[in-house]
DNA sequence: GCACTTCTATACAGCCCTGTACATAAAACA
DNA sequence: TGTTTTATGTACAGGGCTGTATAGAAGTGC
């Protein structure tokens, strides 16, 4: 039988999540080491030992959300072989079932107060916007349309849980099969 | 020749735009007193002449945001008579000259947070469905397809300011009226 | 000019939060 | 078992921010 340890421990990781966790729901601004500590059980003393400062935790967790579209579905092989049409439609369930967009928000907001979010907030939506561009463009559109439609599928994509927090499943489903349908529908042009 | 003022004055008005220019820019944790006084260049006494204290300044953010929308798009008589497309085009255009959907993004994290500031948000973003969603409705959209050209004009205009600020906006508008002709476009079964 | 209202500066108490120091406890490894 | 690594609790200094008290300055009406 394991004894029950008298002091809690907390990891790395922990305190990581724990900060995610706590700019999802409020903002950078929100992101409180020593509500973090007691959120965790802990005394703050701890978090010193595994980040320099606030700014490193910050730091570490711009990074975590750069690395997480890119890792998940940007370099997912098995969206990539999709035709393109079906890549969108994966796109879509993976954004929903692991929760892609929930620091989207948060961290926009931040990149307008801080110039060095900003300018890796931008690179990264830049890598978005070419990787849904991508499919779009192998459907046939092209410029300001192919821009169009780009846009459009992202912003929804990328805001969809926010604003739209009350939808059934079954009906969100529903809803992103009609989605990309029409986005996918050629023009008046019949390109 | 009038004499300058030794002490400057500040507005009720004046106190109040700071904090939504603060809300804007850093979400409702960024708006701090002491802040808008630096800002305004004055002393944090006069505030509290105005509002009660951080909170009753908090909740006048939130009802001029409430009633923006109404005053402004919702009880415009003009725009009520446009037909349903010309009328959705119209409202594009004057969410982004008026710059409407500012505080959007500050209130959805928020209310997050705040459970009074979610209920009041809700029923205001409730009031924007029905709204579009009457505008679609008379271009004959129903049931699920209604539902999912509302979403999709809703959250991409509330969201284009901050999602993609770089575009000219002579391309802006180019991209709206393609985005417009997409939305209203029937659907796969003709109707 | 004089009272009255409106707004201001200054000062204070108090809470929240960061970062550092340091002694200590628990786990990992020898 | 003893040593090292990895965390932990407690304590302290200091800045940031709120709300209150109070005296005074600037406009307003008489």
């Amino acid at each position: 039988m394991p004894k029950a340890t008298k002091t809690r421990r907390v990891t790395k990781s922990e305190w990581l999540e724990a900060g995610l966790r706590a700019l999802a729901s409020g903002g950078i601004l929100n992101v409180r080491i020593d509500r973090l500590a007691r959120e965790l059980g802990v005394a703050r003393s701890g978090f010193y030992w595994h980040f320099r400062n606030r700014q490193d935790l910050f730091n570490q967790m711009l990074h975590h959300w750069v690395h997480e579209f890119t890792e998940v579905v940007a370099e997912n092989e098995e969206i990539q072989a999709l035709p393109p049409k079906e890549r969108l439609a994966a796109i879509v369930d993976m954004v929903q079932d692991f929760d892609l967009a929930r620091y989207d928000f948060a961290i926009r907001q931040w990149a307008i107060v801080d110039p060095e979010t900003d300018e890796v907030a931008r690179k990264t939506f830049k890598l978005r916007v070419e990787f849904i561009k991508q499919a779009f463009r192998e459907l046939g559109f092209t410029g300001d349309d192919l821009q169009m439609r780009t846009h459009l599928f992202l912003i929804y994509t990328g805001s969809e849980a926010d604003a739209i927090p009350e939808l059934s499943k079954a009906r969100r489903r529903r809803m992103a099969a009609l989605r990309i349908d029409l986005l996918t529908r050629p023009g008046d042009d019949g390109g």
